[in-house]
DNA sequence: AGTATTTCTTGACTTATGACAAGGCAGCTC
DNA sequence: GAGCTGCCTTGTCATAAGTCAAGAAATACT
């Protein structure tokens, strides 16, 4: 494959900010595959050990798990830029319960776990950028789990609109009510009364 | 500080299972100091900095943050055995909104970040296990998020008293009950509806 | 185009949980 | 032992969100 710049575009802002020496940067850059995606292909399954995690460069797409009465739970969404990766298979190499789904076509860049492991104990500024990049998930996560006990369902639908409106104007009303932890038919009144004020 | 193995009886059980080399072993023992705390320290102050994280030989401790109601919401419960972080505050350097108290007396095995820092960056096996513990925490984590969405009040109080009773019968009801997310009436009715079949 | 399917809205009713308030009971201090 | 104070329970009532069911609107399928 070719190094020439435009093929790193992406991965260049991405690592933005990272400090690898330029030999670093050709080496992380490299043990990362571009692969595109149609609407609705599954990039995990649950049942699947997840081997690979990717960075999302255009597209979105769904994380859910399904309870046990077979209703289908958003665990979360993915917009460009973002870390598509579950967590728990991937780094404790077992089968995951969850699925993740495009939600439209897109592109993205995936490295494999045996990749990921060798970039991660060689070189020190991938090991804190992987490590920095695991525990804003974890935050982000702390956060949602306490607003989901602080907050109302309206304040959480007028939070998630606030700072990630792209979620709400293109996921499905079902999926963002499952995300905020409500039913459809409850997500659907209150989007009407945050409307007509 | 004497190496003599009593010492690193805890530690020995901890890191038991991590590959080191016996050099690695006494590297990592010796860059934890044991500390004994009484029943009501503050580990750990909303606003400051976590400049350590610990690992729990003996005591209870429990978590919390305010919320902007001044309500006070229990994040978590630390047993013996257990990592006892605030991650986000530990890894980003920066002021934490969390408080960690001691419900007992107790004992505990401080490292600081700076010496931290060093073994995950030096030693394989440490930061194996490191990244591990985070992973462990953020799935354990993303369980409880789910089960706040998924489960009933009741059924979030059994599966606590099923996997930690410890928690259930030694913190305050009022703590246990803002932990699973429900105010201590509600609880108070659980646990007799639980108690009485 | 025309039918089928999914997605969203709305209404009527139920239910879990919260809010408030009063009382009981233990452990303290004086 | 009287009086605090903090913790838990209980009663009454209020409310957010769920359930079920029927339509409307949008999408996909042939």
């Amino acid at each position: 494959m070719s190094l020439a710049e435009p093929q790193h575009a992406f991965l260049s802002h991405v690592f933005h900010g990272v400090p690898f020496t330029s030999a670093e940067f050709e080496r992380v850059a490299e043990a990362y595959e571009r692969v595109a995606f149609s609407k609705g292909a599954m990039l995990l399954q649950e049942g699947q050990c997840a081997n690979d995690y990717a960075l999302l460069e255009r597209g979105m797409l769904r994380a859910f798990a399904v309870d046990p009465e077979g209703q289908d739970r958003t665990t979360g969404f993915f917009l460009p830029g973002q870390i598509v990766i579950e967590v728990a298979s991937f780094f404790m190499r077992r089968p995951t319960r969850e699925n993740i789904q495009a939600m439209d076509d897109g592109v993205c860049w995936r490295i494999s776990f045996d990749r990921f492991q060798t970039l991660f104990h060689s070189i020190e500024a991938y090991r804190e950028w992987g490590r920095g990049c695991l525990v804003e998930q974890f935050f982000a996560l702390k956060q949602r789990s306490l607003s989901m006990i602080t907050d109302s369902a309206t304040e959480r639908y007028q939070q998630l609109l606030a700072t990630q409106p792209e979620i709400v104007q293109q996921a499905a009303l079902k999926h963002v009510a499952s995300y905020l932890g409500i039913t459809d038919t409850s997500l659907s009144r209150i989007r009407k009364a945050v409307a007509t004020p």
